[in-house]
This record gives structure tokens, C-alpha cells and sequence, in this order.
DNA sequence: CGGGGGCGTGAGAACGCTCTCACGGCCGTG
DNA sequence: CACGGCCGTGAGAGCGTTCTCACGCCCCCG
């Protein structure tokens, strides 16, 4: 049945201490780095490892030690587009940097539909991983439930719907919002319409509260028509900005949820032959790459990647060691980037 | 040491045994699907794994079979800008989506610098994956080597540098190349440049020996000032251009060896005041989702994803099944779309 | 009615590692 | 010189599975 045949069969922790004459559990104290072997023994020990090329069996390890060493990152969103969203990728590369200094390895997973996330969820309760980071939260996402009930150490990266009781880290994601749009009201501008962000998720939902707020707070008054809802993708700003458009053609400003939506709604106004930032005001959220090459370049609200990254993985190794109680989270503070579209 | 007090205990195969009355051979024999257990026995199995929410444990289970059910996808790549290349997106997507109708799991992994390499290669040998598709190999790229030393199936995705024996799949760049150059050729264009991908990628070296090759075809010269090396990021499109400007003003098309570096090229000439495709005819590669979005929209070289992530994970699999050989490859057919760039 | 051949089942040995425990040997102290 | 303590070591018991055998059972055939 199973076919193990042209897979070589690699040395054993037994074969390594037959090899230098020790026995089994002081080759492990070796491998293990424990204080209290010789160095005669750790001598033996080493060349031998080396003779035979051990490396040791990670599944026997993790049996008796019940651990993995191992994290995942689990992007959970059933649109793939979003998988090349430069916020995505610099959670990816910032993760992985931190942990890169650490003897953790770490795991990307992706659950588009119902059936990858029920996949996921196995693989995390199977002990796979020590603990998850999962990323771009919907509102009726069942992976942190699942994972919580299974006891599996957990960090959102984004703030859950609700009062769940469990961990993340988030970007100040309506006060970023709602200083996005009183830059926009201090430009003068009256007619600020805004392209939000999926409004089953966390995010576009705080950013268009904070887009709210600020309109508020200037004295304008909050018109439904001068609200469209995007994807977080290119082609949905530019699709929201010619509704946008189509409904109230004086508008003078727009807040965009995200960059690459920006980058499409740009595109709409061009079609539309408004310029900007003279007829239109435009300001984005994320600070993407694409904020600097779009035309032209979009004055937008960054993220502080660089203290969320960390403190993600922070949060979660302390889950991991049983220090931190389950709940512990933080809110990271955003700052405009003023470029030219604004 | 280890504390675990935090993790409930999770229920065992033998507790769910003891629970449904029968022995762990039997419950075993449940969990895998075999044909040879009586309808009764299976349903008091079954209802006491559901009682107990009885998850097999992967790492006992793999320690025997010597298998995890798991692929890993590698991305070896320093510059973290690639990450969020949607060439490489749509990889993950398709490999992904293959592998979501079998009980596999797929995990990614990257690899930014020597060590990391490492990291991964361990991971990979220490029995983490019964096998390894690996992306973006550079020249001097280690981990082929280091993982069919250790015996671990492997399929790159990309063909690699001189003639390793090793399993690949890739799309035909080179003739994909000759198809874009000759296409600007048989528009009438004689000075015709090109920017490269890094030429110490197969993929970058492939596109401009093709290049070189319709240039041949048509009759035309070799001229080293208009070549410039780029890094398929939209950054170093936008600068190779700029050289490639400054060196020869009256050059009259471009093939760009990547569609996000084609974006930059089409800033970069704009900022010059050329007209696309009047003045310059632009011709790119990939057809990813930028293509469409930008001004004009690129006539580019569209890569056979479809066909060649089912491939990939195939050939993975009859590997990993050991039915395969380990050095059987393919490379896949492009073709040219045609839009207003070119 | 007796013997052979499935079929469903259970006992028990792996798999490769860690970790507890007990045991000699050496030191320092009384 | 006798005794307690520490240090390096090894024997052996798990960790939670799978898988090989061997064993009854029932059915079918001669």
C-alpha cells in the first residue's frame, strides 16, 4: 500500500549513537543542547552526526514534545485577487522577518471557501502548528472560532466583529479614516464622497465609521449617495468611482479605503476627464507601493507595518509560551502621507 | 521546561476505542476509510469520535507512514518586492485550487537569504512535506541541490540553470519572447529594445535569447545599447527605460521581458513626452491583471497558467507516488494578446 | 456433516524521539 | 576516613498512530 520505496532511508538517532558509542539520550541532550554532556561525548556525538548527515525526525519529536517549532499565517479570503495585495505581502514579509532571527519556522496558508477553511482548522487542531496568525477577518468567518474551541494559540491580524475575547493587533483604522477626511474638509472641500472597503470586513467597516466621524465633526452631512462599496481591488475602486460619479457629478473629494482602489478610482476620474487634485481631492489608505507610481501619486494614510509585524508575532509567542493571557491587544497609530492627489 | 498546561489534552484514538467498545485497531481502520469493518462497529466509532470531537493526531500518524499529506510551494526569491508579483500570485492560486479537491495540504514557504534557505531545506528533510515545488531559481540557488540530496520529491517551477536532473515545468519563454519581438518586427519597427528580467533568472535569460532570435530572424542587429537589465518590479522597468531613452532617443519599440515592469516602462515614457504605440510600440510579458488596467493597455505574452499549475502539482504527485521518473518536465505553449500597446 | 476461505476483529510490535529515574564516580565536607 | 551531593550517563517507558499477524466466525462447497 504505501509506497516508501525510492524515498532513502535516513539515519536514526540510534544508528548516531551507536555510531559514537553513547547511548540514545545523551545524542538527544547533544542535539538538544543541554548543559550536561562532556566534551568528549559532544565531540563523539558531533562527528558522528556529521559522518552520517542525521537530521533529526521532526514528526518524533513533536510527538513527545508536542511542539512544532512552527507558526502559520493563514490568509483567509475567498478573493484571490486579494492575495497580491501589497498590504498582504508586507504582513508576509514582516512575519517572516521577525521570526527570522528565532529557530520557528513559519507556514502561509490560504482558505478560499468554507471547505479550505474547515482544511485549515484541521491542520492547525491536527498539530501542525503551535499557534495562527490569521489574516483579513469576514464577519462570518467560522476559522477563529474553530481554532479558539481547539485551544490552538491565536493572533488576529485585524480587529474581529464583536467582543470576542481573543487577540490581535490592528492599525487605528478609523482614526486613520477620519484624518483622511478632515484633510479633505480642511482643503475646503464640501462634497467628499468615499469608495469603502467590503463592509463584511473589520476594516472597511472602521474606515468608513472613521470617514463618518469626520464628516461629522466638519459639519457635513452624511449622504448615502455619496457612498460606494469596493473589494479592495483595482477594478471594484474604479467600478465604485463611476457609480460615484453617475450619482452626484459635482462631488469634489473622495476618501478610498485602500491604495489599489485608489489606483482605480484615479483611473476613473481620468475617464471622466476630472483632474486631479484640482476637480477632485483624492486620499488613500495603506501607503502601498503603488501610491508612489500612480498619477497622480496618492496622498494616503500609512499603516505602521513596522510595529505591527512584530508585535503580531510577539503576542503569539507569548500564547505559545503560556505567558500572555488570551485576550491581550493592540491598536497601532496611523499618519498621513500627503502626496499630490490631495 | 515545556509547558504545555496551557493546550487542553486532546482525545486519543484509544479513548475514542475504549468509548465505542471496540479496539484501536478498528477505530483506526475507521479514520482511514477501509472497506473491512462492519456497518455497526463503524457507527459506534463514528459517533464516539464525534462525542469526543476526536482529531487523529498527525505527527504519531506520519511518524509511522513516513508521510504528512502536506506539499510545500517555495519562494526563493530575495527581493520580497516579487512577492506581490501576480505572476506569482496566480501560481499560489492555481496550485492552491488544484490541490483543494484532494486531501492534501499545501504550505508556503520563503526564502529571502542564504539562511533562510537553510531553514527551509531543514524544514523540507526533517519529514515537515513529502514534497517540494520550488519558484523563482536563481543561478546560484542552493536548495535544488540540498533537497534531492536528501531525497525529497521536487518539481521547480521554472527550468533551471544548465542541466540538473531535475523535474520542471515552465512556460516556452524564449519562443514566447521571439513571438513579442517578431510581432514589433512585422509592425515595421527596426530599433527595437528590450529590458531584460535579472539575467541571473532562467526566465530573464530565456526571454532575451528569444528576443535576440527574432531580432536575427528579421534581418536586424545585435545592439547592446538597447538592452538594459531590469528586475521585473515596476520601479526598475521605469528606470531601464530611462537608460534605454538616454542612450538611444529615437528607439521605436520595446519588448519588456515582465508586464509589471512594462507599467513602469509606459510611465517612463510618458514622463518623456514619447507616445505609446505612435512613437514606441510596447510589448510585454505575463498578461497579468496590470496589463489591462494601464495606459494604453499592453499588448503582452500571455503565460499558460492554466495548464501549467495542474502540471506541476501532477508531476509532484506521480513523484511523490514514485510512478514518476524524477527528471520528467514539460514547458508550456504562450501566446500573444493583442491590445493597444503594440 | 466436515473442511476450506473469506471477513471482521484484536493483540502487540514498531515508528524515532524525549524525559524521568536510577546508578556509579568524583568531589568536598565533617 | 566516612558520608552526602552533584555530575555525566544509560536503561527504559512512553508519545499516538499504523500495520502485521493470528484468531475466531460464518458461509459455502463437496
Amino acid at each position: 500500500m504505501t509506497d516508501t520505496s525510492t524515498r532513502p532511508l535516513l539515519p536514526t538517532l540510534d544508528a548516531v549513537a551507536v555510531l559514537a558509542g553513547v547511548s540514545r539520550a545523551t545524542v538527544s541532550r547533544v542535539i538538544n543542547d543541554s548543559p550536561r554532556v562532556s566534551p568528549e561525548a559532544r565531540e563523539a556525538v558531533l562527528s558522528a552526526v556529521a559522518e552520517l548527515r542525521y537530521v533529526p525526525n521532526r514528526m518524533a519529536r513533536s510527538l513527545v514534545t508536542r511542539r512544532t517549532d512552527t507558526i502559520a499565517l493563514v490568509l483567509n479570503e475567498p478573493n484571490t485577487q486579494v492575495f497580491s495585495d501589497p498590504f498582504f505581502a508586507s504582513i508576509v514579509r514582516g512575519v517572516s522577518a521577525t521570526l527570522a532571527d528565532t529557530d520557528l519556522n513559519l507556514v502561509l496558508l490560504t482558505a478560499r471557501d468554507e471547505r479550505e477553511q474547515q482544511k485549515v482548522g484541521r491542520y492547525a487542531r491536527q498539530g501542525h502548528v503551535d499557534g495562527v496568525i490569521l489574516m483579513s477577518v469576514h464577519s462570518e468567518d467560522p476559522l477563529p472560532d474553530l481554532l479558539a474551541e481547539a485551544g490552538v494559540p491565536l493572533v488576529l491580524c485585524g480587529r474581529p466583529f464583536g467582543d470576542r475575547p481573543v487577540a490581535f493587533v490592528d492599525a487605528d483604522n478609523r482614526g486613520g479614516a477620519a484624518e483622511a477626511t478632515a484633510h479633505l474638509a480642511g482643503l475646503g472641500r464640501r462634497r467628499i464622497a468615499t469608495v469603502t472597503g467590503p463592509l463584511d470586513m473589520i476594516a472597511g467597516v472602521d474606515r468608513h465609521a472613521g470617514h463618518l466621524e469626520a464628516l461629522t465633526a466638519a459639519g457635513l452631512p452624511h449622504r448615502p449617495e455619496l457612498v460606494a462599496e469596493g473589494d479592495f481591488t483595482v477594478a471594484g475602486g474604479e467600478r465604485a468611482m463611476e457609480q460615484l460619479l453617475a450619482r452626484e457629478p459635482d462631488l469634489d473629494a473622495v476618501f478610498v479605503a485602500s491604495d489599489p482602489m485608489a489606483f482605480g478610482v484615479l483611473r476613473a476620474l481620468r475617464a471622466a476627464g476630472r483632474r486631479v487634485p484640482e476637480d477632485v481631492a483624492v486620499v488613500g489608505f495603506d501607503d502601498a507601493a503603488v501610491a508612489q507610481v500612480c498619477d497622480p501619486p496618492l496622498t494616503t494614510i500609512a499603516q505602521p507595518l513596522a510595529d505591527m509585524t512584530p508585535l503580531l508575532t510577539e503576542l503569539l509567542l507569548r500564547q505559545i509560551e503560556g505567558v500572555a493571557g488570551p485576550a491581550e491587544s493592540r491598536v497601532c497609530r496611523t499618519h498621513l502621507v500627503r502626496r499630490a492627489s490631495a
